[in-house]
DNA sequence: TAAAAGTACTTTGTAAAACAAAGTATAAAT
DNA sequence: ATTTATACTTTGTTTTACAAAGTACTTTTA
């Protein structure tokens, strides 16, 4: 008996982390600063919800140096971009017809 | 400067609850245990994000009986299938084109 | 008719998460 | 030499999630 929300991953509940990966999708690597002006959220929540990620391999991390000033980007792993891509298509089955079948 | 995020209704970060909006979206009403074998998780699990949900006023409860047997049935309230709505729209802006402008 | 079972919870307790705020290390600009 | 910026880490509090057990009521079943 496999519920209809399995498929969703838990990394991806929260918000600040679905606004992490979305921008991670579209743009396809990002500094601490703009995402922290993104998100509009502390640097230390930021950083652990990058952490979190980081962890489970979704995304990864790039230090340089931008002139002189050093710079800290973020970019999506190919599991990532996978692990992610099959929470939208979990989301997206979840939310049209889940219709009650006669049985079970 | 507000964030990409804060549209997103903290009341839908959760899969759980996810899960029961979902289904109360397409099927108008439908009791505990339906829910229970749909989501596969505990009673008192469940029982606690319905009663959040219940308490943002976006499901309400039904206590009736069916024959002789106690039944109690679960429907989305309008505020919730706005907020509801809402949040899917957030999601599907924040997941589509947050594309990084030159300013800002 | 007494015991077992089902419904829909509530209570209790624990563990995990989220978050803000403050602190830290390094480097750079003034 | 002091201040400022970057990118954290640490600390501590509050909130959540969740399982498990308990409860009140009813309804089968033996």
């Amino acid at each position: 008996m496999k519920g209809i929300i399995e498929n969703l991953h838990k990394a991806f509940d929260n918000r600040v982390r679905l606004g992490i990966m979305s921008a991670l999708m579209v743009n396809e690597r990002m500094d601490f600063n703009s995402m922290k002006d993104l998100l509009d959220i502390t640097d230390g929540n930021l950083a652990s919800h990058l952490k979190a990620l980081e962890k489970e391999d979704f995304i990864l991390v790039n230090k340089t140096f931008i002139g002189r000033k050093p710079n800290t980007s973020y970019q999506t792993t190919p599991t990532g971009r996978k692990a992610f891509e099959n929470h939208l298509n979990a989301l997206e089955k979840l939310i049209s017809s889940q219709q009650m079948k006669p049985d079970e």
